[in-house]
DNA sequence: ATTCTTGTTGTATGGTTGTTCAACAGGAGG
DNA sequence: CCTCCTGTTGAACAACCATACAACAAGAAT
């Protein structure tokens, strides 16, 4: 008869609802728009639940950050340089919400030392797996790794913050042109 | 005999310091940084002035990002590869402190549609400055600034969120490493 | 010395922020 | 049906935010 005030979760559920709203808040407006209450209101949960479930703000911060970085790390048997291009301009990781959500957590990486502490851990995993799939095709590929994520980085900044100028597919273009003098044809 | 309380400077003046000083909030603390209290503290000035001066936080904020473009801009008469080099990579352009500025401009940019537009107009200046750099070197100029300019960027990305994995010299020679094989020796 | 222009101050205001915490209620186990 | 655990609520709080604006004073002109 009377509907629920509320729904209970699990834990774990509540806080994967809480980090995704923070993710599409972070999207949205960027670390400004990342508050308490534009979250819960996006995840339809009252204000109490962030410091409840992460014990604060920047709990969760970590927590989102954490989530965007998990899909880069995944996966990575087997995958060849075709793949390695696929994964790096991987439409659905690097659409433009995402990529906004994305600057926002550069910005406060630079500035929050437990997220910059969080960053240096999977950033080095993840330049360790692009290295794992040059190795053999260049001379120094711990280097080429590094220089490859800076310039997909590069390029997909470029995207966000002037659309008209780039897109996935110049992006890639540009990619190849830096790459195939080296790699060989891919 | 009695101290004067401040000091008048002419608007520009004045206006120049408060841009400083909020660059180095902006340095400092990221935009969450960047308030008028903070930013009036460093500047030794009141409150009221940065509404005098740029009609409120939002201009001021425009005015530091055209400030910090405006180097990359200037001086480009007669610049060749090698002089290219030094200014994608110049230490007083990008220190640290600089790139964690650019950093929470970028988070704004993505998400503040007056400097959306005050950044497509910059960038595409710088664009073709550079592009004008590489021209006779390379068959499509237009798109290796394009891809050069991304990877600058996406370096000195890595160097401001991992500083132990990336240095100015590393940098310099990644982006060697990429650049040799299609423009020759430089 | 006096006047006048104008850059500067600082309080007042209304809104938003993150966190706390006691009361509440969903819903599984009995 | 009842009990109890625990996820959830929302008001209360103090701190902070950007802006407006009337009073103020620096300093050039006279």
């Amino acid at each position: 008869m009377s509907e629920p005030k509320f729904r209970r979760y699990a834990p774990e559920v509540r806080a994967g609802m809480l980090v995704e709203a923070g993710m599409a808040c972070l999207a949205r407006g960027g670390i400004t728009a990342f508050t308490v209450d534009n979250i819960c209101r996006e995840a339809g949960a009252s204000r109490g639940l962030i410091t409840h479930h992460f014990g604060g703000k920047d709990g969760l911060l970590a927590a989102v950050y954490a989530a965007a970085y998990a899909p880069m790390l995944e996966r990575w048997e087997g995958v060849g340089l075709a793949g390695l291009m696929d994964r790096l301009f991987d439409p659905a990781q690097f659409a433009p919400p995402r990529l906004t959500a994305w600057l926002a957590l550069w910005g406060e990486i630079a500035v929050n030392p437990v997220l910059q502490a969080e960053h240096a851990r999977h950033y080095a995993a993840y330049r360790t797996a692009v290295a794992g799939v040059l190795r053999g095709h260049a001379p120094d590929p711990e280097t080429l790794a590094g220089a490859l994520i800076a310039l997909a980085d590069g390029l997909w900044l470029e995207q966000c913050l002037a659309p008209d100028l780039m897109s996935p597919d110049r992006a890639k273009a540009a990619c190849r042109m830096l790459l195939t003098p080296i790699l060989g044809p891919f």
